[in-house]
DNA sequence: GTCTATATTCTGATAGAC
DNA sequence: GTCTATCAGAATATAGAC
């Protein structure tokens, strides 16, 4: 019996470090909020704390500072980030390709709305935390995409508008529905934002995307 | 001569109040620039007051306190916001209307980016500061709006899209051109957006849009 | 690992001389 | 109208008992 009392009713058997990884968890999820929120400097290590429920101590303990923090959370948002990234696969069809983006762009804006903001924040910040991240495998990847695109169009699968612009239009539109969603709900007058809401919003992106660069 | 001492050399001749008013001008530029970058929380009075190189009690005699100083920037940033809405005007053809539509918010982009990001950074946060406006004229604009373009689908001008989702898909794709500049900088290795980025941008996006939408 | 108490710096705001 | 000096409270961060 004396080992159940060690067991995490919740996470399952014991493990060493596992109360180590559940704290840092939990911390990292109020610390997401609150910085998504707030912004690096308008957050405080107290709210964070409190939503938490751990006394303000414990989070120095599991972070070197509220700049280390920060890293922690930023790092776990681009590592989401990259995942979708990496669903504009190169398939054969760009109908295909794109509308499975846009779904995914979107999915993600339903369920990490957090994660998008947190982007969107440091975005719009400067990005001042960002510049190594950005630097890396950021630019190789939009360089690659753009030729796909480039090549559909020279294929005549596609009309020639700059790609570019087409990736901004694809994430600006799916990210709104995450940043600005205080916007979208007055504006259509619904209390929330549903899952139909999501995917009628993603239908008519794709619609709009796909017949706006001629692709049938 | 003696009155040419009290003449403003940049902003002509005296007035009263023009002290007033060139001081609270000047402190409300470097508080728009500094509430944009950091939010409400995370910006200080003393990087404002260095910024407007007065001190920092000096805004405390033209502003209440720091929320005062915010709602008046914000309000600012709002009659900005008002005038762009308007230009969606009721004229006859919708290709006509949405070009010039996207042309202007394009064109505010370009002109006004830190009002941009400073509205994208309060409806982030949940737009906490902006409740009084988003029900009023919004609300009212946001509805008329919609049942022009449910007439454009009814008399077959356009395809039958939710006319909701093609202003928020104007509204994100312009507006990102001032919210995420970094990474649009970063992505197309540019040092800076040209006059001419905004126009090719411009281009495209009503390229997609008014074809996407079926308008000839 | 957890938490109370506290050191230290910073922030918003004010008083009062000029 | 302007500015220096300063307050009270809040912020990050640490010390040290348990």
């Amino acid at each position: 019996m004396a080992h159940l009392m060690t067991e995490s009713i919740l996470r399952g058997p014991y493990k060493p470090g596992r109360i180590r990884e559940q704290s840092r968890e939990l911390i990292l999820q109020a610390a997401e909020a609150e910085f998504a929120c707030h912004g690096f400097r308008g957050a405080t290590m107290q709210r964070i704390a409190e939503s938490a429920q751990v006394p303000k101590a414990n989070i120095h303990y599991y972070f070197s500072n509220k700049l280390g923090l920060y890293g922690a959370v930023l790092e776990n948002t681009l590592n989401l980030w990259d995942a979708i990234f990496n669903e504009l696969a190169s398939h054969d069809e760009p109908a295909d390709v794109l509308s499975c983006y846009i779904d995914a762009k979107m999915d993600f804006s339903r369920t990490h709305p957090t994660a998008s903001r947190l982007f969107a924040k440091e975005m719009i910040s400067g990005a001042p935390h960002l510049s190594a991240y950005l630097q890396q495998d950021y630019r190789l990847w939009f360089k690659q995409r753009m030729s796909i695109f480039e090549s559909w169009v020279a294929q005549g699968k596609m009309d020639d508008v700059e790609p570019a612009h087409v990736i901004f239009m694809i994430w600006a539109s799916t990210q709104y529905y995450a940043d600005f969603e205080p916007q979208i709900l007055i504006a259509t007058q619904t209390p929330t934002l549903t899952e139909q809401s999501f995917t009628s919003a993603a239908d008519s992106i794709k619609h709009i995307i796909l017949k706006g660069c001629g692709i049938c």
